[in-house]
RNA sequence: UCCAGAGUAGCUCAGUGGUAGAGCGGUCGGCUGUUAACCGAUUGGUCGUAGGUUCGAAUCCUACCUCUGGAGCCA
């Protein structure tokens, strides 16, 4: 005999084996006359296995003994069951306690509200609903690198560690090794970071994208899929401190080039998931989000709305919507109008270009109006804002005037003009915010349930 | 950070100035190829924290903490 199966192996059998050997994780028990059922879970599926303990086991008063949350390994065979409910059963002919649980576990053979769940972030994923979420988190990561390695895309890794303060977006995470209560100070008592570790000011990545574009214009297609910091005082459902981005970056590309690539990825993601987590899936259309099938469906069967942010504006105004905030070119969208767009009227992923160049960030690409930049985001019911990208600015003149613009000094960024000064070429990027994504493809609303343990501000708990 | 709401049993909640409650869970017993089993009994509380008002506060007032929803920032 081999050593253990999963539950997931075992519930998939298509013939009975005898002298098997399965572990995990009492869910419940129930017991009638002459034996126990043990409902055993072990993470590798959303169904449990259900054990037959007979009370002519030699620990049988024990067994009877198990309590939610124990661990135990069990060696039995592997029969049609009699009951309804489940094709197969295993009827146990030892039961090892590996780790017993008692009366204080806190996951209960009851309903549990995510908000509770969140308070045990180290116990939540034995519950159905965060193992599902955690299964499909990492099939999620593993779709990504499939469909970008598929197409040629080389995986670059971005530092984690960066001097670059750019962007202009973002509070950072400052990165140091000197000592807070005695820092080495400059004349003007200023704190002297050339005496720190790097001999400079470091912070915490909150993109990889110039770096990406350096690749890029060296391997032609890359993508980066990282963590990502931010030190924003964000207190929503969709923002966390930490988070993981997937950042492509493709030479010799324009903006619609990177529009289709965002659509593809988006519709690809959604595709793979649909496929290769269809148990999973069930369980959040059933318990979580009763739309979520046919909006999924929905997304991968037409195509997303493309429309320039001038047009949204038009639209909005002409909304008859009254709106808590004005619609008025110039000014960002809100989450209000982006919600109306994509839910209410278009009811579909909607990506919206060409924005005024005064609110977007000095690396877009002016488009030959003057005015606008090639700033594309992606918006999806229920989310807002999965995806933001651009094609950048080639030109080198151009992108210099719009640092200075930025208040930026050209002379911070020579390594990124570079990249102009030295064969130059049109090229385009996006972040895909991974946590978003897989809110939207499991439809649980808020961020900090899609992560194994998040970092929001004030919680740094685990 | 701003606006709104909420903190009462392990969990979900009721209780709006006069002896702290229910359902679920847990425990014990019964029944039973059960499956969010069923039936009966039982267990369970510093009412978020600290002040204040009052003869008396879960309830009213003040401050703070935490959580939730929304906003801004964005992925």
């Amino acid at each position: 005999m081999s050593g253990p199966i999963s539950v997931k192996a075992a519930l998939a059998s298509t013939a009975p084996i005898s002298g098997m050997q399965v572990q995990g994780w009492v869910r419940t028990r129930r017991d009638s006359k002459d034996f126990s059922f043990i409902e055993l879970n072990d993470g590798s599926c959303l169904r449990s296995l259900q054990i037959i303990a007979k009370s002519t086991l030699p620990n049988y008063a024990d067994v009877q003994r198990l309590q939610t949350g124990a661990s135990i390994a069990v060696r039995g065979d592997l029969v049609a069951s009699q009951g309804k409910g489940q094709a197969w059963e295993v009827v146990a002919n030892e039961i090892e306690i590996v780790g017993p649980s008692d009366d204080t576990y806190p996951l209960q053979k009851k309903g549990h509200t995510p908000e509770f769940l969140r308070e045990i972030a180290h116990l939540r994923p034995r519950s159905n609903l965060f193992g599902a979420v955690f299964r499909v988190r990492s099939r999620l990561a593993f779709a990504i690198h499939q469909f970008f390695q598929e197409r040629g895309f080389v995986y670059v890794h971005t530092p984690i560690i960066t001097g670059s303060d750019c962007e202009g977006a973002g509070e950072l995470f400052r990165v140091t090794s000197l000592d807070l209560k005695q820092p080495p100070r400059r004349a003007d008592g200023s704190i002297d970071y050339a005496q720190d570790f790097f001999a400079r000011s470091t912070y915490l990545t909150v993109s990889g994208q110039l770096e990406g574009e350096a690749f890029a214009c060296a391997l032609s297609k890359i993508y980066t899929f990282g963590p990502t910091f931010r030190a924003e005082n964000s207190n929503t459902s969709r923002h966390a401190n930490e988070f993981w981005m997937i950042e492509p970056e493709m030479a010799f590309t324009n903006l619609n080039g990177n529009m289709d690539l965002a659509e593809e990825t988006v519709k690809y993601l959604i595709r793979d998931i649909k496929t290769n987590c269809a148990e999973d899936l069930g369980l959040f259309s059933k318990f979580v989000d009763k739309e979520l099938s046919a909006r999924l469906d929905f997304v991968i069967d037409r195509p997303f709305q493309r429309i320039t942010y001038t047009e949204a504006v038009e639209l909005l105004k002409r909304s008859g919507e009254k709106f808590e905030f004005p619609v008025a070119y110039g000014a960002n969208l809100q989450s209000e109008h982006e919600r109306w767009l994509t839910e209410k009227h278009f009811k579909c992923p909607v990506t919206v270009f060409n924005y005024p160049q005064e609110i977007k960030p000095f690396y877009m690409r002016l488009n030959d109006d003057g005015k606008t930049v090639t700033a594309m985001d992606v918006l999806v019911p229920g989310i807002g804002e999965i995806v933001g990208g651009s094609q950048r600015e080639e030109r080198l003149e151009v992108l210099e005037e719009n640092m200075r613009r930025h208040q930026m000094d050209p002379a911070d960024y020579k390594w990124y003009l570079d990249l102009r000064r030295y064969g130059t070429v049109p090229h385009s990027g996006f972040g895909l915010g991974f946590e978003r994504m897989l809110m939207f493809v499991t439809g649980v609303s808020n961020i900090r349930d899609v992560i194994p343990f998040a970092r929001t501000p004030g919680s740094a708990e685990f």
